[in-house]
DNA sequence: CTGAAAGCGCTTACAG
DNA sequence: CTGAAAGCGCTTACAG
């Protein structure tokens, strides 16, 4: 059996294809008895308006492209990704988009990526110096910019990162914690692949700050890296506590990076807090209820989604130019059963220098 | 600046368009130069072929397809899905797919969803009789039914709900508990949107056979219904709760109701298992770390997903009928943290009855 | 109220 | 090794 066209639906009701089109997009303009009839017919045959067709004479979609920075398993691994995508989600609803998940595909990236089918692109975690943003640029499709501070007119949306990281360090650095290791975001191993970049940035910005006010400097804490996978925070825990020099806290860049380290710490009998602090950045729900439950950097995630997927929306229905509009959300610290360095030769009180009252304002 | 087209890219390189696609499409077939050039000017100008023209033209997408139930943001609020789309996009990573997430749209359901520019679905919780299914049928679009049992020739992936239900119901007699309340999974306010109908009669005939071998019938258990989401899950225990005859065991046709149960209860200071014993099914992760960790049947979700795509990529494939093809999946009871009844007026075992030995085997 | 015709941007035999 | 031409299935002025 042939597949079934507009033609031939035209052919079977007896009308030409500009009715079949006109029943469906435009059922005023045609007499009610044929709008019906046409209708009726089509459900009969299981006839429906081919999308691609569709899309390369409208140039519409009805869908929305996301574009990941990793593979959909590994981006899903971590809750984070989950909640942003309720968020997207809610939006495509309400305003019934579809949407279209694009991870790196293998090989050809830069020309497969920015050729799916969709509107415009919510892009997640990428810097814009990546050629499949540049691509996106060049060929006028619309997109908004997540988690990376993107330079010449492009919209985005992030969460206020150096703070947050500045009042968490803070909180730490108060707590009398001098070894420190802070576990930086990893960028991706291909050249090509890099991601993240500018949210690691901008929290380690955040944690040099908090150091500056206690006369530290970056010189005096450890630096360890981690991709955001619970199994990496799981790789860099074993790194950090078989070194020579263990810290009394570790300031993981992400909750599932940190997650992992507490995997990690109760196989190995490590006590937290006790023998050691950690804390993370995100609270992803199961920050509340691990254990312990950990101290974070709240930041609204699902608001983020739905932040971008409208004003993705919104630029496509205006159909213009938003121009370097930049969404900064509010984070909150998540002070959760942390606690001082493990008090060895005297209190840890000990180790507070004088200019830790000028404190950034919660 | 007008789009750049194959046109534009072959204008300025002097070749054809012929020329043009073959570079990108069938290199060998040219000169080695001439795709040189071509490929250098098409990355200047920053083209990419359209995915649209493309799309209609050969009628192939790289897209695969998920037909979901419920909208976005419902749907990933149960980690299920998560897990199971992990599945997916592990396959669509390895076959080099993107993933068209297509919730029902609002109203036209029936129209707009199947039109999606897919080269085939993956059908997620919907019974067969559903007019999207029946749509793809009659255009011959490839598909797969999950967590559905697919009647007439149709390739299927779900667990073996029935066995599961089975074992669980009759570990929770065993344990000597008469007061039992099922909480079936409920279907959905409107006629069109039914889902999960076959999954939750599988699992209520294996509640029904686990209550035979103790000379019991659906008659001498309560049924309440709940929505697979926490929210509902809180609602469905305050209905049990509140209600004159309070059960000793409730068991939750999902987990994620039986954590929304839960919640309410610990809300309600109810003990669980002192109080009531609840369980779940699926064996989503936080089955495992709630308190009390959840007695429940594990399915295997995510290899769901991917057995689900592995089909679907290989009937696109071979381009043929896989006719009817199901794959059940085992499934294994995970005992954890239930108890028996609240001991009143003697002891438990009291209640069991001779017949409870004819188990069926785990 | 309805239809003939052009054209969206590609791919692919086919001819040279 | 390269190009002219047809056509995928729609939508949309335009004409009647």
């Amino acid at each position: 059996m042939a597949r079934i066209t507009m033609q031939s639906v035209a052919d079977r009701a007896g009308v030409s294809k500009t009715a079949v089109s006109l029943a469906f997009n435009d059922p005023g303009r045609l007499a009610e008895g044929t709008v019906k009839r046409i209708l009726a017919l089509a459900g009969e045959l299981g006839y429906v308006p081919d999308a691609a067709a569709r899309a390369l004479r409208t140039s519409r979609t009805s869908s929305l492209g996301l574009l990941l920075p990793q593979q959909l398993d590994v981006v899903l691994s971590n809750p984070y990704h989950t909640e942003f995508l309720m968020g997207v989600g809610n939006v495509c609803h309400q305003e019934g988009y579809t949407l279209l998940l694009v991870p790196p595909v293998r090989g050809s990236m830069l020309r497969a990526i920015p050729s799916a089918s969709v509107d415009g692109f919510i892009v997640s975690g990428m810097d814009e110096d990546r050629g499949e943003i540049q691509t996106l640029r060049q060929r006028e499709v619309p997109f908004v910019l997540v988690d990376s501070c993107g330079a010449a007119g492009a919209a985005t949306v992030l969460s206020d990162d150096a703070t947050g990281m500045e009042e968490l360090v803070t909180h730490v650095l108060e707590l009398g914690h001098r070894r420190i290791t802070l576990v930086r975001l990893m960028a991706g191993e291909d050249e090509n692949y890099q991601y993240w970049r500018s949210v690691d940035s901008a929290r380690m910005r955040g944690a040099v700050a908090a150091l500056g006010k206690f006369g530290m400097g970056v010189e005096d804490v450890d630096i360890a890296e981690a991709y955001c996978t619970r199994q990496s925070g799981i790789r860099v825990f074993g790194e950090i506590w078989d070194a020579e020099q263990r810290p009394t806290a570790i300031v993981a860049f992400s909750d599932i990076i940190a997650l992992g380290i507490l995997d990690s710490a109760r196989e190995r009998g490590v006590r937290v807090p006790e023998d050691v602090t950690v804390t993370g950045f995100d609270d992803i729900a199961e920050a509340g209820w691990s254990a312990p439950p950990l101290t974070t950097v709240r930041q609204p995630i699902a608001t983020k989604g739905r932040l971008a997927a409208e004003y993705l929306v919104e630029s496509l229905r205006e159909h213009r130019e938003h121009g370097v509009n930049r969404h900064q959300l509010p984070v909150t610290l998540e002070v959760r059963g942390s606690s001082g360095p493990p008090r060895k030769n005297g209190s840890a009180a000990r180790n507070l220098k004088p200019h830790q009252r000028s404190l950034a304002g919660a």
